[in-house]
DNA sequence: CAATGTTCTGTTAGAATGTCACATATAGGG
DNA sequence: CCCTATATGTGACATTCTAACAGAACATTG
């Protein structure tokens, strides 16, 4: 599924289905999701949002864990956040935006194509496209230059549809 | 000119090309192109590399300024260098590589076309395309889904072709 | 089970990148 | 020359990311 879901979508099954998956791949590549990672992915999977290695470590600390109101893990160490994030970005489960300094949860896992982002400005949600015209255009006119790529680093800026239907009104 | 220059080429004049542009746009929009700022853009043109902030700093620092041997300026904060950067980018002579953070000189400047980049790898080398193939589909791709893309970041990793030769060999 | 090796997590410190706020200097226009 | 806008200097600080080492949890083997 490529671009922004609908504003009103059931984001529940999406961070199921995103869960499911973690699990599914892990368990094929013999890697194991611990519930460090599972949180971490979660956190990442709660919004179509992209969110600094800080900010997944405070909304981990924030929290609550068993029944006791109020009681709260303390937040990882920077340091145990990004280790995660390296793990769960090498089982393709979650992407870094380097334009963002940020990460979001991967929308398709177990694909490994290359992606673009679509970043929107105003709201904050980022959409994965899967465009095998970008790509093959890409990788074309990269190769009449005699340049061989193999990561590309595709991230666009700008307004999601829903943005600009309100900017309309 | 995309794609990356021959080894061999004559660099110095890419160099005087590029501090020649930069006072004719300056002239152009009634900007100052200071010494400071002159001294920033050349550090940049001397290589078709990208620099951090950091290093163009130390790079300041480190050129011998005056006929007395051994005297050189004191570097400049890097607050000094970023505003520096920030006024350069403004005027289309400096790019930001956002998965390096690091910047480079533009390679035509005066033109505003939107950009994509080359970053070679192994020899660490950063050409800038222009194509407008690229461009187009990337911006239709995203039209498709009814996003509108305002600030397109493409950057390309990979090998340059120099580098794919002397692996070959 | 006990011993052992591997993977995962905690912890501390520090490097690298980027910004804020305020002081000073400099250029240009009356 | 004075005044204002712009440019630069300076110090502290915020944010992002990594290195190094210790301890915990897990798996494997004898
Ligand atoms: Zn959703
Ligand atoms: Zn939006
Ligand atoms: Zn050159
Ligand atoms: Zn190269």
């Amino acid at each position: 599924m490529s671009g922004f879901p609908a504003l009103n979508h059931d984001h529940g099954h999406c961070r199921a289905d995103g869960l499911a998956a973690a699990e599914k791949l892990c368990e094929e590549r013999g890697t194991r999701l611990t519930p460090l990672r599972r949180q971490v992915l979660d956190v990442l999977l709660a919004q179509h949002r992209a969110m600094g290695a800080y900010d997944i470590a405070q909304e981990m600390g924030a929290q609550e864990t068993g029944v006791a109101e109020g009681s709260s893990k303390r937040a990882p160490a920077a340091m145990t956040v990004y280790r995660t994030l390296d793990f769960l970005m090498s089982m393709g489960l979650v992407h870094k935006l380097e334009s963002l300094n940020a990460f979001i949860a991967c929308a398709e896992p177990g694909e490994t194509h290359p992606v673009q982002f679509l970043i929107c400005r105003q709201c904050g949600r980022v959409a994965e496209l899967e465009s095998e015209a970008i790509t093959e255009t890409v990788t074309r006119a990269a190769q009449k230059v005699g340049f061989e790529v193999d990561a590309p680093v595709i991230e666009l800026t700008g307004r999601c549809p829903d943005c600009r239907q309100a900017a309309r009104a």
